[in-house]
RNA sequence: GGAGGGAUGGCCGAGUGGACGAUGGCGGUUGUCUUGAAAACAACUGUGGCAGUGAUGUCACCGGGGGUUCGAAUCCCUCUCCCUCCGCCA
């Protein structure tokens, strides 16, 4: 959510915001214009309420001197009052209402060095990292390897619960649960974030507080019967751990890391990339999150993008880091960048890390703050996410990439003490 | 799932319709005293909205939402969460 005071106070920076976003149906004008009716009636309905708090402490005095003809003919007057108060505040609570839900829809303002254009074509890769292999044969895909290989068992997971879900198998479930332990293990030990298990069920309150509602509600599972909705990401129950909280200067930054299963609809993108396991409805990630001071926000940006290049770099996969450019960039992202992997078997970029910083924006909608160190009162924290890593995609990057002329794949070194010594799988 | 009890400021805890944004204690900040510290004493010590250049004024907030009333922390309804007992269960 947006400053109401800087949206009154930046027109049109404002408008130039939504200009670059490429976003025409952000409802900001309307924000503006109830926001100005909001003020309207609540200046008129507070000086009423004054009156009346008057007025009844007024009574409560009469009646104690038992002067009950004067404190009757003040309450008739204070009747009045409050009809008249009662009408005001339901307008009030009407404008309210709609001006809360345009607010929770206007779509964070981008970092000034965002690159601008309308879409995705004016993505900039600002950094390449590693060699794609060059192989002797003829690279095979994942999921024709995992197939002969026997460890990915796509029939089965659409027998149990449709398309887009698959089965790990045997060494390939035990690559994941290895990449899971060491992304955790690097998090943890060497970059100083914090492991937590969260709820993969949330209350609405927590979706939109990271602002995955009310706009994206299709692509998320729910309980048809209760208030609960499955995580798309561990971004939500770990940014919410701080919901209307204050915390201390001293204790920020704080950084989380989680690994949970995420839970995706994908109904946008029904019939793409059906093959393999690139585009699932559940999936493992490791997610880091981060609550820092504002002044700290584009530093930890770069240190939390490293610590994802990192994990890539030290599994030798290659990868590019790429800068999202305005007209792609999310809802509530001030700046994101993608981190692809390379896979040499579909010949494919994958994404399989969004480094975001957000600045205040989900802070406001959930209420996250912290108190200054200088300075009095409360200031909203800035936060972050990025991926460090997600699963699926960096298994199809091992697979592919590692392949060998028959079939087998080599075990990444790093990895090899996580999978009990195995050095290929055959 | 059933029955009952509860939720008050950073923390503890009082308040059952009228001067209560809320007694008191703890904690915190500042001051006095002291060479310094402790102790003692004193003052201050919640969050946000609106109007105003400002001093300031005003409104809201006692778990969330709604209602009754001239007036609600206090009464009623509802939701959430916590506790106790019963049932069920990895």
């Amino acid at each position: 959510m947006l400053d109401i005071k800087w949206m009154r106070e930046n027109r049109d920076a404002l408008a130039e915001a939504m200009r670059k976003l490429n976003d025409n149906t952000a409802p900001w004008e309307q924000a503006l214009a109830l926001d100005e009716r909001r003020r309207e009636i609540l200046t008129r309905v507070e000086a009423l309420r004054a009156e009346r708090n008057s007025g009844s402490k007024g009574i409560g005095l009469l009646m104690r001197e038992k002067k009950t003809a004067e404190a009757n003919a003040l309450k008739e007057e204070m009747g009045r009052i409050g009809d008249e108060i009662d009408g005001l505040d339901a307008e009030l609570r009407t404008v309210d209402a709609y001006f809360e839900d345009a607010m929770l829809r206007i779509p964070n303002i981008p970092e000034p060095d965002v690159p601008v254009a309308e879409d995705e074509s004016g993505n900039q890769v600002v950094k390449e990292w590693g060699t794609p292999p060059t192989f002797d044969f003829e690279p095979k895909a994942h999921w024709d390897l995992a197939e002969k290989l026997d460890i990915i068992d796509f029939e089965r997971g659409v027998k149990i619960a449709g398309s887009r879900f698959y089965v790990l198998k045997g060494p390939a479930a035990r690559l994941q649960r290895a990449l899971i332990n060491w992304f955790l293990d690097v998090h943890t030990a060497e970059h100083g974030y914090t492991e937590v298990y969260p709820p993969f069920l949330v209350r609405e309150q927590a979706m939109l507080g990271t602002g995955n509602l009310p706009k994206f509600g299709d692509v998320l599972y729910r309980d048809a019967e209760e208030d609960y909705w499955l995580i798309p990401t561990a971004e939500v129950p770990v940014t919410n751990l701080h919901r209307d909280e204050i915390l201390e200067a001293g204790t920020l930054p704080r950084s989380y890391v989680a690994n949970t299963p995420c839970f995706r609809r994908e109904k946008v993108s029904a019939g793409k990339d059906v093959r393999g396991i690139k585009r699932v409805h559940q999936f493992q990630k490791v997610e880091m999150v981060k609550f820092v001071e504002p002044e700290h926000g584009r530093e930890e940006l770069e240190k939390l993008t490293r610590d994802a290049e990192e994990l890539a770099e030290r599994l030798g996969l290659p990868y590019r880091r790429v800068a999202i450019a305005t007209g792609d960039l999310s809802f509530v992202a001030a700046i994101k960048y993608d981190i692809e992997l390379w896979a040499g078997g579909c010949q494919e970029w994958l994404e399989v890390s969004s480094c975001s910083l957000f600045r205040d924006f989900q802070a406001r909608r959930a209420n996250i703050r912290y108190r200054p160190e200088e300075g009095k009162g409360t200031e909203f924290v800035y936060t972050l996410n990025g991926s460090g890593l997600a699963l699926p995609r960096v298994i199809i990057a091992i697979l592919e990439n590692y392949q060998q002329a028959d079939g087998s794949v080599v075990v990444p070194e790093v990895l090899r003490p996580y999978m009990g010594g195995l050095e290929v799988i055959a």
